[in-house]
DNA sequence: TCGTAGGTAGACAGGTCGGTATACCGGCGA
DNA sequence: TCGCCGGTATACCGACCTGTCTACCTACGA
């Protein structure tokens, strides 16, 4: 009969760890067993242990796989930050939102060299990165104390969403990083948009 | 021999209730079961479950007892509001963090009805009350928004902290929130300190 | 044509979980 | 003096956890 599942377009270990990502995100990591998820992937254990050696690996990959929010890439670099908190508040708006899954992530797996710990580790260099990168480019006075405000900001709108199901938090954090930019900002610098 | 555990000053259940928001804090609400808690408090798990009729209850009361940012209530709005952002400073340089209580706690108690989330609403939403009625003080133009904007920054520096072990993010939001405070303040209510 | 990689089905091992039960005991107030 | 409250010690229950096992099946390429 070979009863395949919906989506074999994708490769197996893709269908699973996204899967794998949605119930852990939903529910709880530690709320859900590897049963629940082979079960909810209609894929045997057998085989999900074939493709992911153990339960802490396949959360690592559930998390890289964690949808994500898009940075804007073109523009001018106080465009590119605003667009930035622009974009967590569409991702907001769209997703069943509970919280970041990688704040999540952080809170659940205690142990910080867990292989999805480590993941979030990087991705939270890189974002700190990205802003550090933008704000030298727009020629702040003091560039390392504004990428981390920035941050800080980022962070907190994401936490702050969690107990309100609105993006209020987030449009305040991007009016907060606007008046930031501004103050911190030469003038010549900022243009149109 | 009545080999009485070392606090017996203050009540059992309190204790109890210590050593588990303890447990629970570094090592993971579900990584440590009642029977961890009743060994390190000295206590039998018989006795544990006289005060406690549930382990979610005793979450509950752990995060209850669980240490707290001392806002300042004495001086003015503005020496009151980066007051707390000095007090978070003081909060996240002493003891060993591992993040905000109430964030790992969202987080890991995935049913919002969740007794220990009660309590967790609850303190967040009188945090965003006191920054309101602050900002209202100050006679900031739009309250709203700037109460907002500091909550967000409050939770942003304090989730940010978790993967920092440095108080750069906070220091950075307290920077912040005078920015955004010196902005929406009409000047002649900015006094000393 | 036929071997094999990779899937299905489901039982099982060993451990931990939250929570309860039985039996005992000592200090303290009426 | 003595009942009883609130503790100790320990065994136990059923459920669930991660991870492994045997046995079988099927599509596909050399």
């Amino acid at each position: 009969m070979m009863r395949t599942r919906a989506r074999s377009d994708i490769p197996l270990a893709d269908h699973i760890a996204l899967v794998a990502g949605g119930l852990f995100y939903r529910e709880g990591i530690h709320m859900v067993g590897v049963d629940r998820v082979a079960a909810e992937a209609e894929v045997t254990k057998r085989t999900l242990y074939r493709h992911f050696p153990s339960k802490d690996l396949l959360i690592a990959a559930a998390l890289r796989r964690a949808p994500k929010i898009r940075f804007p890439r073109d523009g001018t670099p106080r465009s590119q930050i605003s667009g930035a908190f622009r974009a967590m508040i569409e991702f907001l708006k769209s997703s069943s939102y509970r919280g970041c899954p990688y704040i999540i992530a952080s809170a659940e797996l205690v142990d910080p060299h867990h292989p999805a710990r480590v993941i979030v580790n990087e991705l939270v260099r890189r974002r700190r990165q990205w802003f550090h990168d933008r704000v030298v480019e727009a020629g702040a006075a003091s560039p390392e104390l504004l990428a981390e405000q920035l941050d800080v900001l980022f962070d907190g709108a994401l936490a702050n969403a969690v107990k309100r199901s609105e993006t209020i938090p987030a449009e305040a954090a991007l009016a907060a990083a606007e008046s930031l930019l501004d103050a911190a900002t030469p003038r010549r610098k900022r243009g149109a948009a």
